[in-house]
DNA sequence: CGCGGCCTTGAAGTGATTCAACTTGGGTGG
DNA sequence: CCACCCAAGTTGAATCACTTCAAGGCCGCG
């Protein structure tokens, strides 16, 4: 199991640094460390008493289905990520978590968060902002999928993971990523037909908006991207990560 | 200004209700209680120094606007609502929140907040349990406007606010409720033309699932609105109010 | 009386869905 | 080792849900 205190995520300087307390504290909290394959089912919804995750790598979504088996998805999940704030709060989750690709993720049981509620004031906050944070994106993807047309709507969630990307690390050079989804994964989280978002994706490629190899995506101009999509960047200053 | 000790919302029996000495923390924390009009700004994107309030009587929506103007309208608030929880955990708000009717509402300076999470940890873990709350809602809408047709969004708005109206005590004999939101704000919730919205609700009431007049809506059969909707409905056990 | 906000309705246009078929590539079992 | 299979991507064609454009009605208010 890894220790926080090893924490590769924390290297990347991307979060706020914390001090060794502070660290030893999480550590402490860490019930444990579980590789999971792609596929997993990570928050079942409707499962009782879900643990909290910190997502430590790979990737993740978030989703909700309808009875009739229509499904959207709500958020990707990056490394750095809290997993089930919301199912740890209430009972009972309404969303499922599945993992992309494989994952490793830290256990927090839920028990213990409340703990720090008492003890640790200033980590309980930074949960309370990272839940906010998320609720964010949310706010960003309802008004994507309400009010953007197709190709805006692929344009907003290319460059929306290519800025959490970049903050992590995880760009190249020619501003390239590996993008582990499908076109049902991103019709899915676009509110579209799969046909239609497929078809939308191959003009923009013709467009050189984007170009695709290999499961990489290179975004040779990010910028046209942003102003096709009016994209809505988060602040990306420095995050808590718990 | 009115006391938090003599609070009219706490009465309805929607809440958790609090030890005496929370209440007067509240109380204490509380610097204002505001009486704003019909379309006041509450919350203004990109405004600094946003403060945390409490929704105390009176409807408000949140929503994002596209530089190009297009408007999704991401929630709307009820009384009991926090207003402004991610604006006060973040810098700036992405957001703005406008009031629909008269409103009246609790204002808690942010700075206060934070110390909240150092002395009240049960009260600071009821606000991250309100931030989580909305982040359902969100979530729901999400699902709405992704994955619903026009007449299921419809059904599932009405279903989702008379449910929460319910619980309030809001709603009066016959399943009717005062609706304070025009066509126009259904169409930027739900991510439908203001012209489709008018005539799918016009469907929906010569079909019997609703009725209107003076302001008021009538729902004469909550459950036919309700499977017709597949609407996912949040527990509606008793919730912090801070 | 006239104006503006809101609701309503018809008609035309289009962006997105649905249906259907075919390709490609990696993985498996005979 | 090859035949087959299945998941994922692609493409064309028909249809439909929703948008856009346009016009008119109702009502409260200055």
């Amino acid at each position: 199991m890894i220790r926080c205190t090893e924490c590769a995520l924390r290297r990347t300087g991307a979060f706020k640094p914390l001090d060794e307390e502070d660290i030893l504290y999480i550590d402490a909290m860490k019930r444990a460390h579980l590789a999971l394959p792609a596929g997993a089912e990570i928050i079942v919804p409707g499962a009782e008493n879900t643990e909290l995750y910190t997502l430590y790598s790979g990737w993740a979504y978030r989703y909700k289905e309808l009875p009739d088996g229509r499904r959207q998805i709500l958020h990707f999940l990056l490394p750095g990520d809290l997993i089930g704030l919301q199912a740890a709060m209430s009972e009972v989750p309404l969303y499922g978590v599945i993992a992309l690709t494989p994952v490793s993720i830290c256990v927090l049981p839920r028990k213990r968060i409340w703990n720090l509620f008492g003890t640790m004031p200033e980590l309980a906050f930074d949960v309370t902002w990272l839940g906010a944070r998320e609720e964010s994106h949310v706010d960003e993807n309802l008004t994507t999928v309400g009010r953007r047309a197709a190709a805006e709507r692929i344009a907003a969630l290319l460059v929306g993971l290519y800025r959490r990307l970049l903050g992590l690390g995880l760009v190249s050079e020619g501003n390239s990523f590996a993008l582990p989804l499908t076109q049902q994964h991103i019709a899915d989280a676009l509110g579209l037909s799969l046909v239609h978002t497929n078809k939308t994706m191959a003009r923009l490629r013709r467009l050189g908006f984007y170009s695709q190899s290999d499961g990489m995506v290179t975004l040779p101009n990010p910028h046209a991207l942003e102003s096709l999509s009016q994209f809505d960047a988060l602040d990306d200053r420095l995050r808590p990560l718990i």
